[in-house]
DNA sequence: GTCTATAACGGGATAGAC
DNA sequence: GTCTATCCCGTTATAGAC
């Protein structure tokens, strides 16, 4: 069973995906190598030694947490652009969609995604390396038509991660409780790419 | 003695600065966590206990490559600023030193910086906060001239934001050994932004 | 499917000799 | 300033009862 497999269908097995949802916010806000499998344990209320019965190891609740996290926000994205009429809608929907889900939905497994990298295993990799890229043609499809439409700049490959940038960074400074809406942020970043 | 202190004067003791370069490597490429003080020794040619000697605690060390690589960017940004001689150039310069910093220099420092920040501890973190808001206050000048002279746009605390998660995440997919050298990357992320 | 108990190991840090 | 030896603790994972 594949990495995908597992996450597509969350209905099946809903302890599984309890506990991928615990052990997200927990590696969030602790880090994985500073979470222990007490600590997932007590999330759920199950004793450290259960969980070995759901996952076989560590690890494979962090690929999890990961694989989870970037495949509910290509859906997402997939679903706004299908219903977008025009280049520049989808272009927006880019930054709502994005930003809705890495200050919103999926921010903890998001998180983990962007920062706990270094911790998944190279056997691991290549099935998340997969969703990610899925993502990021998402991407691209948008911007290569904004571009032609005029709308942004034509480097368009340089200009996706860059842009991927700016928004992932957004987790490091965006306070919930401020003045400003998440998707008001993604106009005044959409703003700052347009050429008007 | 504070954190900048000890940055400020690297000739003092060449044994501290060995052990906080090996450091900063070793925390990057595997994390701070997964790395031992056994790994930080023998990077050094230390035994484990010998470490104790010069940091009380392994979380120093880390403090002091966090500081080694935000304040010798710092002064190389605060330098070629001082030297340029329009808002254009000091414009250019913020793309420049940031990237070759991040990208050669001083590159595990400040990933480290990047990646390791939940590792810090609360008591730690202030001295930290300082050393950033002195690097960041330099980029917000710069961007106020720039914008004042029209040649980007106007909302440049956002624009901030942007830009410098924009460099960042060039770290994650920068290769040295492809076509485009650091500098051109730097060019081409300046064009991305400029209003022409 | 979950619990208890524990194996097997490696971690940071300290003490005292040199 | 460095080494050796070691303390003490927490870690992931397993085994077998229930």
């Amino acid at each position: 069973m594949s990495v995908q497999d597992k996450n597509n269908q969350p209905e099946e097995n809903s302890r599984r995906m309890e506990l991928v949802r615990a052990a997200a916010k927990l590696f969030r806000d602790q880090g994985y190598e500073r979470t222990t499998v007490r600590d997932l344990g007590n999330a759920v209320g199950l004793q450290s030694g259960s969980l070995f019965y759901h996952f076989r190891t560590k690890e494979e609740i962090l690929v999890a947490v990961m694989a989870l996290g970037i495949s509910a926000t290509t859906e997402q994205l997939g679903a706004t652009i299908a219903r977008a009429r025009n280049p520049r809608d989808k272009l927006s929907a880019l930054f709502h969609v994005h930003l809705s889900s890495l200050l919103g939905d999926n921010q903890a497994a998001l998180e983990v995604m962007l920062y706990e990298w270094r911790s998944v295993s190279a056997a691991a990799k290549p099935g998340l390396i997969v969703l990610r890229d899925r993502y990021e043609a998402l991407w691209q499809e948008v911007l290569d038509e904004a571009a032609a439409a005029g709308l942004v700049k034509q480097d368009t490959r340089l200009l996706r991660r860059t842009l991927l940038g700016s928004l992932h960074w957004s987790v490091q400074w965006y306070k919930s409780e401020g003045e400003l809406s998440v998707d008001e942020l993604a106009e005044r970043m959409l703003a700052l790419v347009l050429l008007k």
